[in-house]
DNA sequence: CGACGCTTGTGAATTGAAGCACAAACTCCT
DNA sequence: AGGAGTTTGTGCTTCAATTCACAAGCGTCG
């Protein structure tokens, strides 16, 4: 499908999206390189890391001078399939599925919002933004006839299990889950959860041991 | 100023508190006891790991029945501060900013939400749930009175370095960056970031790469 | 009371990520 | 045209995390 010349390990997957980021800034500035210790900078990261990252995508930078913003934010969209503007579903829509559909980051960054869908029914025909809320029973629905391959979980964590599955029955392969579970899904789906209460405990176990070590999250 | 045994690497200080969480559930159900199996199934994780972190917290398990779920919850929460009821502030109360504001998540689990910033003067009076919102300005005065030791960006990224650094001055020394920017802060200072659009990202990348790679985020 | 079955704790081996340091390659200036 | 100054690309080293595998310890049952 795509023709990278080798696979990118994790660690590097996970900053391609802030170097994306980094450069998209750039661009705006209409600046036209950038050596890897400017992106390094703009990423929150060392150069060398920087470089070898790069260096998985193939060789772009020019030796002496630096890469071509144009080029390398382009080549990183196309790494990480941006250029495929994704249609997404978002299930729960409480206070954090809204904030999530009123976010302008997700439209603005290679995905498009194809429909929020809630399971009570009090709230189902409600409309957040351009959107209306619809029922859970729709997904199936929605994803065949809009090609939905990435879903976001964004109910309580009860609920998250039994949405989870649905998703995967109606053929999402891809799930953000912002719920305090733990998913089982086949191999062959990618999950990747942020639990908001698991971070601040994390910054709580550093303040807490800030005598002892030094040490950053 | 506690007495763990050995340094705790971060690989299993960011998993204690998906442990915490799981041993929570099963408190609930009155559960006397667990196996390093049964609690790698609910962390999703694989049990020797379970085994290996948990040993850095001094050895509570008993060999031939598992470890008290009582005894491990209540280890792992003074290991992670969870003890002290930390207080917290959220700058930026925007949508992301209200949703976290009325997440009940946080004061379950050892956060008190002690005030909301916003730099709108349109907003600053505003209710949200219990709360009124007050202007950025207080923030170090709020910080001071209430002993505020960590702080929650939701602000635009364009804000969001300005609110890190007051945080700093203020005294603050964990912040949570919802915010799509890298922020700039001292060394004894505990950055963590989360940002959706990049979880959305590489998720992106994983569902591009389907067919090359099975590998999960 | 001894043998058996379970489950922990941890050394040792393996895998993966990060960081270093320098040769290679390019631009610019004279 | 050639030398000085930059900046990349990457082999090698170091460090951290994961996984394996098994001895040690505990409870239970005959």
């Amino acid at each position: 499908m795509s023709r990278s010349p080798r696979r990118i390990p994790d660690a590097t997957v996970a900053r391609l999206p802030v170097y994306h980021r980094g450069l998209g800034e750039l661009l705006r500035t209409r600046r036209l390189t950038v050596s890897s210790d400017e992106l390094a900078e703009l990423a929150g990261v060392n150069a060398a890391k920087v470089r070898k990252d790069l260096s998985y995508l193939g060789t772009y930078g020019i030796r002496g001078v630096g890469y071509d913003v144009e080029t390398l934010v382009r080549q990183i969209g196309q790494e990480l399939g941006l250029t495929e503007n994704w249609p997404v579903v978002i299930v729960g829509i409480g206070n954090l599925g809204s904030a999530l559909a009123a976010y302008g980051g997700f439209s603005a960054r290679g995905f498009r919002i194809a429909a929020l869908l809630d399971a009570d029914q009090r709230k189902t025909g409600t409309e957040v933004g351009v959107l209306k809320i619809r029922p859970t029973s729709e997904l199936g629905e929605i994803v065949k006839l809009e090609g939905v391959a990435i879903g976001i979980i964004a109910t309580p964590g009860h609920a998250a299990q039994d949405v989870a599955s649905a998703m995967v029955s109606a053929g999402i392969r891809s799930i953000l889950n912002f719920s305090p579970a733990v998913l089982t899904v086949p191999g062959d789906v990618s999950v990747r959860s942020v639990d908001l209460a698991v971070e601040l405990q994390v910054l709580s176990y550093y303040q807490h041991h800030k005598d002892d070590t030094p040490g950053v999250g």
